[in-house]
This record gives C-alpha cells, structure tokens and sequence, in this order.
DNA sequence: ATTCCACCGGAATAGCGGGATA
DNA sequence: TATCCCGCTATTCCGGTGGAAT
C-alpha cells in the first residue's frame, strides 16, 4: 500500500509545485537581487493554514539555493523560536556559528557574530512569525545588510498590528505574496501527486480522492492528513484499497489527530484547564477559575490562567465567545463551517 | 445615568535554573 | 566552590472596558 511515507508527510517539500507557480514567481523575484549581490525587499507570505506557505517557500529556496550554493537559509518557526534570543540562536545554529553559546552569552554577541558572517547571504524564513513576542528580532534582522527576511503569517493586518513603529515603518516596503485556498480540482491534484509518489499504483481513484479533497475544506494539510491516516488503515489490514468505508473512518481520525497532539504538548495546569473547559462544554471564567483552583494542590494565579487561555485560543483548542465581563469559553468544535 | 464589578491583558518584577567564570 | 549572568516562567500591579445593578 504505501511505497513512500515521506511523501504522505505534512512538512514534504515536493520537487514540483502544483498549482502554485504565480506564488513561487513572485517569491522567486522578490529573492532575485541575491543572484547579483544585491539586498531583496523583506518577503511575506499570506495566507490560511494549509495553503502551502511554509513548502512554496522551502520549495523556492531550493531551487534558490541551485543557482546560488553559497547561499544560506535558515527556517525558524516562531510559535517555538518566540524570544529574540531564540531567533539570533536558530540563524547562528543555520550558519554553524552556535557554538559555545549558552542562554548567559549576551545578545549582543549573538548579534555581533551574525553581522561578522556576512560572507554569504542568508535568509531568514520566520514561519508563524505572528507568534514572535520580541519584535526586536525582526529590527535585528534588518540592521544586518546580508540577511534578507521571509516572513510568514496568516493576516497581514493583525501581523502588522504586533509590531511596534521601528519594524512597522522598517517592513512597509516589501513584496506580498497572498496564498487563497485551495478549489477542489487542486487539492485533488496534489494528493493525485503524493499518491502517485507515495503509494502503489491503483490504490486510490479519482472518486476516492475527490471525497478527501471535499472533507478537507482547501486545506492541503488536513487532506493530505486524512490520505495518510487512510492509507495506514489500509496497510495494517492489508487492503490493497483505499475504500469509501476507509476514508470516512480516516476523515474524523485527521481532525482530531492534531488536536489530540496539540493538547498532549500542553503543560499539566494547562490541560486541567482544557479538560474543564471540554468537561463544562461552555463555562464562564468565574466559574472556570473556581473549579480550576479546587482541583489542583497548589494552584497558579488567575494571571496566569488567563495566559494558558489566551494560549489555547490561538492553538484553536477553545475558543472564547464575547469579552470582557461578559466572556465564556468553550470547546472549539470540530466541525468548521 | 451612574456606579459597580468581573474580567482582560500590558508592563514590570521576582525567582528559578544552569552554564560560565574566577 | 561561590558568584555572576541571563533566559524563561509565573507573579504582582494595575488601567481599561463593557455588562449588571442601582
């Protein structure tokens, strides 16, 4: 059944697009000045989760990186690389500069070690860039002449909104390339693609991956997702297949797959508070607070409760109707529109 | 209309931990 | 070993806000 699983992965990087020329273009210019020496404009990439920001960006520093070996590029993904220690320690780790540096080491070394290694260009893909705290991060990355920034975040507004004056008025100018989701056609295409490459031939129809392509909603993400979790289905029953029975067992398993792993990465107190909240349906903070601090031996501030919410809203783990006084938090459903 | 109050979230600070340095 | 330094988390403090109560 599967020939390749690396392909059914969510993070393979294919070493042909589909469907997404226009945007590998318009990158691929917006990075052209390096091919002379030149500085590129700062890039940002819009767009939905699940629209292939993150691979067209890997994907054009491939190519990127055929025409120019000298070239480095460093990917940091900010919802772990949040602080600005972390983001100058990840560009360092990506030029082989890192050593002997510890959390002590001032920043202004990092700093100073990362303008010293202006021999070759690098880029800097900051993924989720609106998880970044330290916006100071990006300032830093513009004073170094030889690092040239791939910003990536779903909204521009809310992203630009983060920033303090320095880095908004700093990455005014730039290229924006806007990813929409995808149509249907599409995504069939490029799980026609991935099951080409990663799976025996005849193991899925037209029919079959139609049905993925429409419970995906145009996200290639969860479509690819609900391909792999089929096809692994498929393999431990030894189905030569992929069966309308299969999938429709696969499509649930893939939503819940990367919440269930989102919450098991949550500290102890935090699932408490996402087992109460899941446990209530919907309930109001009062009341959450209440049953939170009855629950535990020692437990942590309201303060902090509200920063693990606040956390757990932007995993997409629940969701919080209204503000202020009038707020309840709830279960996000699995189900979206 | 006005006051009250629950709640949010920004900013500054404390405290812990762990590597470096002497 | 004692001390310094600094990142990181949790805490303290507090101003702001909108629904509820008067």
């Amino acid at each position: 059944m599967i020939v390749d699983d690396r392909v059914l992965c969510e993070d393979f990087v294919p070493s042909e697009v589909v469907h997404r020329h226009d945007e590998v273009n318009l990158l691929s210019e917006a990075l052209e000045p390096l091919l002379s020496g030149g500085r590129p404009e700062p890039a940002f990439l819009f767009g939905p989760t699940g629209v292939g920001k993150t691979c067209i960006a890997r994907y054009t520093l491939d190519r990127l990186g055929e025409q120019l070996p000298s070239a480095r590029v460093a990917y940091l993904n900010c919802w772990q690389e949040y602080t600005r220690f972390r983001v100058l320690y990840g560009l360092l780790e990506a030029i082989d500069r890192s050593f002997d540096v510890h959390r002590s080491t001032p920043k202004d070394e990092l700093f100073g070690r990362l303008r010293a290694a202006d021999d070759a260009p690098l880029v800097a893909i900051l993924d989720e860039v609106d998880q970044l705290e330290e916006t100071a991060a990006l300032y830093d990355l513009h004073r170094l002449p030889h690092v040239s920034p791939v910003l990536i975040a779903n909204r521009e507004e809310e992203l630009f909104a983060s920033f303090d004056d320095r880095v908004r008025s700093r990455l005014r100018a730039g290229v924006r390339v806007q990813f929409d989701r995808y149509g249907t056609d599409e995504l069939v295409a490029i799980l026609d693609e991935r099951a080409r490459q990663g799976l025996e031939p005849g193991a899925v129809d037209e029919e079959g991956l139609r049905t993925i392509a429409e419970a995906a909603a145009g996200d290639a993400r969860v479509a690819i997702g609900i391909l792999r979790s089929a096809a692994r289905r498929a393999q431990t029953r030894g189905r030569e297949e992929l069966s309308g029975e299969l999938l429709a067992e696969a499509i649930p398993d893939a939503r819940t797959a990367i919440r269930r792993k989102t919450v098991e990465s949550l500290l102890d107190h935090q699932r408490v508070l996402y087992d109460l909240v899941d446990e209530a349906g919907e309930i109001a903070p009062g009341e959450l607070y209440e049953r939170y601090e009855a629950y535990v031996d020692e437990p942590k501030t309201r303060r902090t409760l509200r920063n693990y919410l606040t956390k757990m809203v932007h995993y997409d783990l629940i969701e919080a109707v209204g503000e202020k006084r009038g707020r309840t938090y709830r279960i996000v459903d699995g189900e979206r529109e």
